[in-house]
DNA sequence: GTAACCACTTACCTGGAAGTAACTATGCAT
DNA sequence: ATGCATAGTTACTTCCAGGTAAGTGGTTAC
């Protein structure tokens, strides 16, 4: 007798959807893993407030101010200020936000292969 | 002398942040991966129209149908009618769709985490 | 013939994401 | 005292993702 191989349903995946939620709703967004991405691939010199905000095209004071300041709510990024004159503020990853790089590594290679499939047909 | 260790800046990275823009302005909604990751999870009978409807728990038949439209025009769901009565439509995974589960696992997984930084703080 | 099921579609509406522009506060340079 | 730089903030506005509710078209069941 054939021995029915069970069907892949993966179902320990199901029981934990309101997690991905909970990443689509703070990562979802049109900025966020951009400047993630970002800080991760810039050096010190790259990291103020003025530099990430002409770097990180298309986005205004505002935007990155307010992106900013959620992702240090939530333990991403690190604010420190400079006292340099006039005093400057550099953002870094934490140890925790640099878990979220091969994430951002990974849409971004996706997008890279997607832009061949979709618009390159 | 010492040997200066070159800055950690990932250079290659920020050249195609574009990608990461396209791939955000596709899946960066609120409800893609998750009927993605649903797709993924379910056996064939849950990957009716109505099914999906019924288990992504807050989606209105409107969205799901909308978002089903693009993920197929992205080639990344295939829309199977089948000759049931009354007539049932499945949707399932591309092979290319498949490659979008690991990213939303890994998103999954780190919402998991996240909530146990944050809230459980 | 009417009620029920499936797979949507259409019309209408609203809250919030995001944009623009001007403004604040501080300190330095000339 | 005027101008420039950094690091934002505030006020105003627009736009659209997403929600609600009702309707459509095809088929079967009674």
């Amino acid at each position: 007798m054939h021995i029915k191989r069970p069907e892949k349903t993966r179902p320990e995946c199901i029981q934990n959807l309101l997690a991905l939620r909970d990443s689509l709703e703070l990562l979802g967004g049109k900025w966020k893993l951009l400047i993630v991405l970002h800080i991760s691939c810039r050096p010190k010199e790259l990291l103020h407030f003025k530099k990430l905000e002409k770097e990180i095209t298309g986005i205004s004071a505002k935007m990155l101010s307010k992106e900013l300041k959620i992702l240090e709510e939530n333990k991403i990024v690190t604010r420190t200020v400079q006292n340099t004159r006039p005093v400057t503020v550099t953002y870094t990853l934490t140890t925790y936000g640099q878990t979220l790089i091969p994430i951002a590594d990974a849409l971004q290679q996706w997008g890279l292969h997607h832009r061949k499939i979709i618009k390159g047909k």
